[in-house]
DNA sequence: CATCAATACTTGCACACGCAATTAGCTGGC
DNA sequence: GCCAGCTAATTGCGTGTGCAAGTATTGATG
């Protein structure tokens, strides 16, 4: 085996690795989340990047992207959403085709109330991942990961 | 905001990051598996997984973990695959419970067609993903990860 | 040897998703 | 000012998934 092939095995392991690491991430959010606010994983998704947006809009094509979702699997997950009441569809005057959805009280309270679980299930997860050699390398890669405007 | 607060926001960046790499390689691979040979990216990682056992037989449970799927899917899609003819059922004599899966013939060409195209996908977006300042470090860790076996 | 718990897989069901077609609204050429 | 072409969001439809219940088989206990 050349040296060529070996590169093609280390991708295709690093590759299983992250398959691996997030789908256990996931699993246990989706699992914590469920239990306590009945939230989905993609669900918290979207109230965490409105929140981040604080107080202001997002439009639907920002949130598909900030959830990795189709068009399609955006707009029926802002229906789930709305139709508990945890944000508001915006119909923004200035361009008549987007919409803008902002959280309601009650979707920062829900929001507020799921964030600590959130991060504690995560801080959890990513301990006893890195205690696994397989996944180590990548848990502690991700310390390192840029943070965004404030750290600047 | 203390140094705790700053971990916690270091954590959820990363989970965010490294959720974002996996779409993007997910979508890729579904996008060039479906056009080349129609399979899914799990119907690949089945494909490999039985191929890597080399001839050898696999439990429907062993599968479920290497595609991180639930037993009724992969009940699912072993069917799909059998009746492609890309793999076979085989009831084990030593417990009639445990129902083994191995790959035809048929499915191993498909296999060693569906190879190439895995893995030059796989280096094209873990190229241009080393290219964006907030993925590179995730993708840098993945060259580090343990080889199994052969590399021991 | 009969029985009860545990394990391995399968099936019924509801649900979330993506793709393709559709509707509504903006924008540029003439 | 109007029609062609584009973009934003929604809806119809088929498919893959997980959970819970069901079936078959094994192993342990009395």
């Amino acid at each position: 085996m050349g040296i060529a092939d070996d590169a093609v095995e280390v991708r295709a392991q690093g590759w299983r690795t992250l398959a691996a690491l997030h789908g256990l991430i996931e699993a246990e959010l989706e699992r914590a989340l469920a239990a306590s606010v009945d939230l989905s994983v993609v669900e918290y998704t979207v109230l965490d990047a409105l929140n981040r947006q604080d107080g202001w809009h997002m439009r639907m094509q920002q949130l598909a992207r900030a959830a990795a979702l189709s068009p399609s699997a955006t707009t029926r997950l802002v229906n789930r959403l709305e139709d508990r009441a945890l944000l508001t569809r915006i119909l923004c005057a200035d361009d008549r085709r987007g919409i803008y959805t902002e959280l309601t009280a009650a979707g920062r309270a829900l929001y507020e109330r799921a964030r600590p679980i959130h991060d504690a299930t995560l801080e959890r997860v990513l301990a006893e991942a890195g205690e696994q050699p397989e996944l180590a390398p990548v848990v502690e890669a991700l310390h390192g990961v840029a943070l965004p405007a404030t750290a600047a």
